[in-house]
DNA sequence: ATGGTTGCCTCGCAA
């Protein structure tokens, strides 16, 4: 059995004593991380070392920032996602762990729409697309979650009419994550769960967590191997709830 | 109600 997490914790310097007693409790085998805020070299690796975790960081100073966090080795990391050389942003990483092959991946938020950024994210879908038939062509169980920016649906999604400006939700948007999730990937949660308003993330503004407004942009997107082996899966809010939260709380699955 | 909050490490930007 290994458990899969992925959580955008919003500064992993601000959320390490929530981290540590997540790990400590929740105990998953593998922990995809977003949202670091911080370069490589202040990542508290020695923290995680000390609760049993390996790291493997990309970081960025203020920005971006993913990781991967694993009690088994980490091999065979790279650390950006291929398709344009020049994108100096940290939003992947990807590695082998127990013979899966896993990617941490923090999707461009995309806003405004009227701006260069929501360009930036449809080009970022469409090369995370083309990495990922190469994934699913090596015939492993490919695990790609993160934090995806994407409401899948209106199900996902506190006040639909709202949102539906929003590059969280923009047909466009949706539109890149069908054409993604067609190529034969299972979203984790949603084949443990067909109920409406299940979040992932709340807005810290306006008591959205207090209301449950929230919408479910966080993923795990599997691979046919290994949705095979998938046994389990859900989102942890009780994370949401704690003092000094991040805005998002984590999603996990189990594989046998 | 064009509001509100958090984190960066600055007096604004991103989410």
């Amino acid at each position: 059995m290994v458990k899969i997490a992925t959580w955008n914790v919003n500064s992993i310097k601000a959320r390490l004593a929530n981290a540590c007693a997540w790990l400590d409790t929740a105990r998953p085998d593998i922990v995809l991380l977003q949202e670091l805020k911080c370069q490589a070299a202040d990542f508290p690796a020695l923290e995680f070392k000390a609760l049993g975790y390996q790291a493997a960081v990309v970081g960025q100073k203020s920005y971006n920032g993913v990781a991967i966090l694993a009690r088994d080795p980490i091999t065979d990391v790279v650390e950006r996602l291929p398709g344009d050389e020049a994108d100096p942003q940290a939003r992947y990483v990807e590695a082998t762990i127990a013979g899966l092959r896993v990617a941490s991946i923090y999707l461009p938020n995309g806003n405004p729409v009227d701006s260069e950024k929501f360009p930036y994210k449809l080009q970022w879908m469409a090369r995370l697309r083309q990495h990922a038939r190469a994934l699913l062509a090596s015939e492993l169980p490919v695990i790609l979650g993160g934090d995806y920016n994407v409401a899948p649906t209106n199900d996902d999604v506190y006040d639909p009419a709202a949102w539906a400006a929003d590059a969280l939700c923009r047909p466009e948007s949706r539109a890149a994550f069908r054409r993604l999730t067609h190529l034969g990937l299972t979203d984790a949660f949603r084949a443990y769960d067909e109920r409406a308003g299940q979040y992932s993330y709340w807005d810290y503004q306006a008591g959205r967590w207090q209301r449950d407004e929230g919408l479910r942009i966080d993923h795990l997107l599997l691979s046919p191997q290994a949705a095979d082996r998938l046994s389990l899966a859900g989102i942890d809010r009780t994370l949401r709830g704690r003092d000094k939260a991040s805005d998002h709380t984590p999603v996990w699955c189990e594989l046998t």
